[in-house]
DNA sequence: CGGACTCTTGAGACTAATCAAACGTCGTGG
DNA sequence: CCACGACGTTTGATTAGTCTCAAGAGTCCG
């Protein structure tokens, strides 16, 4: 494999929007955010990634990055180049089966949110929103005993769901009231996943269904 | 490649939700629609696929169907199994880095929904809806001289965009005074691309870009 | 002709956006 | 240690956009 690793600082891009991608990464610790802007200034956050992700799997074959990549906090990343890994998949079927694999799970989580936007209110977004980070944390091992910390300001989980940072921060208020998360400067922590689910119930038997 | 053929009358399902699928399709006539749906009833459209299109490849390696794939009018389709599919790409990378390909696009394809949903305005979200539509058209050569018949009920385009069907008919109402489609009893008509264009230009721009 | 489905329209309620200001928190430099 | 500035959160008043409920009219098919 001989994976090369680098550190990206809060805010490094990591890909930019339209630039030819060659590397493939795993996020060995930190957060990333890939975002998708409009011209008039409207931004869209497509996915928050969580150590254990892949970045850049989409402009593997499609030559040129659809959306901005973004470290979000000091972030370790092992990187790959995009030549290496078409080399591996060319000789062993395997390694070509878990790109094909893995770009499923990616386009199966693309059509639950999806139905999030689409068919969800303001609670249910975010509760989602906060849920899908519990889970996956909890399926990287990254969830202990206590409040699980998730270092989002509220400006990028609007951009996240398509809300507006005041109605984001009412939405929370409301979360917070029922036990689900409490608030910090920077970030929000989850403190009961019950309560969050409470709150969002059909879109998470669908989510885990 | 020896691929089977069959006809689906309107209504009919090709695959069902959280059945085991077996087979990948081609559409070579007709329209084909993927639903996600709720316990408490809430649908969202997915994906709207038109010939050319192929329908199952996100459950190629998933072993589960996520979505309801039903025939929308009278549908011809070419189909072969999964296990043939998987035997070719394994003899022949080429076919292996196809499927691939082919399932990076899906999943670009759906980080643009996922922006115009979490971004656009109810005119945005139906005139893109449209266009998207007839650019597919257009790509697989189906698209004439005059005005593009688009055989969706407003009922479908609201799931789809996640607007309510009497609020997709006032906004379409909008659309056609502008020149931009005609409706029709259990459809559209495309009149003039450049006017949907017009309608959600920032957004158009984002699509092609 | 009847029935099922689709489109249209209206009034009122509600959700979320907008605009704006104040307050907290943190890092930095005097 | 304090003052400052940048950034993030909170709150309020108002407006815009969309939903809800409901009824009526159009279209197609048997």
């Amino acid at each position: 494999m001989t994976p090369e690793t680098g550190i990206f600082s809060p805010g490094a891009p990591i890909v930019e929007e339209g630039q030819q991608p060659t590397k493939l990464y795993r996020i060995v610790s930190g957060w990333v955010i890939c975002r998708n802007t409009l011209l008039d200034g409207r931004t869209q956050v497509v996915s928050i990634l969580v150590p254990g992700d892949t970045i850049g799997a989409k402009g593997l074959l499609t030559g040129s990055a659809s959306d901005l990549v973004e470290a979000h906090q000091a972030t370790c990343l092992q990187s790959i180049s995009h030549a290496r890994v078409l080399g591996l998949a060319a000789q062993d079927f395997n390694v070509a089966m878990w790109l094909l694999w893995y770009a499923n799970q990616e386009h199966l989580r693309s059509d639950k949110w999806l139905t999030l936007l689409g068919q969800g209110n303001a609670i249910e977004k975010i509760a989602i929103t906060l849920l899908d980070i519990y889970w996956r944390l909890s399926r990287a091992g990254l969830v202990g005993d206590g409040a699980v910390r998730v270092p989002l300001t509220q400006s990028i989980i609007g951009e996240h769901v398509g809300l507006t940072l005041p109605h984001v921060c009412r939405t929370l208020g409301i979360l917070r009231e029922r036990g689900g998360v409490d608030i910090r400067y920077g970030g929000v922590e989850i403190v009961d996943p019950n309560a969050l689910r409470a709150s969002a119930a059909d879109l998470a038997d669908f989510w885990e269904g």
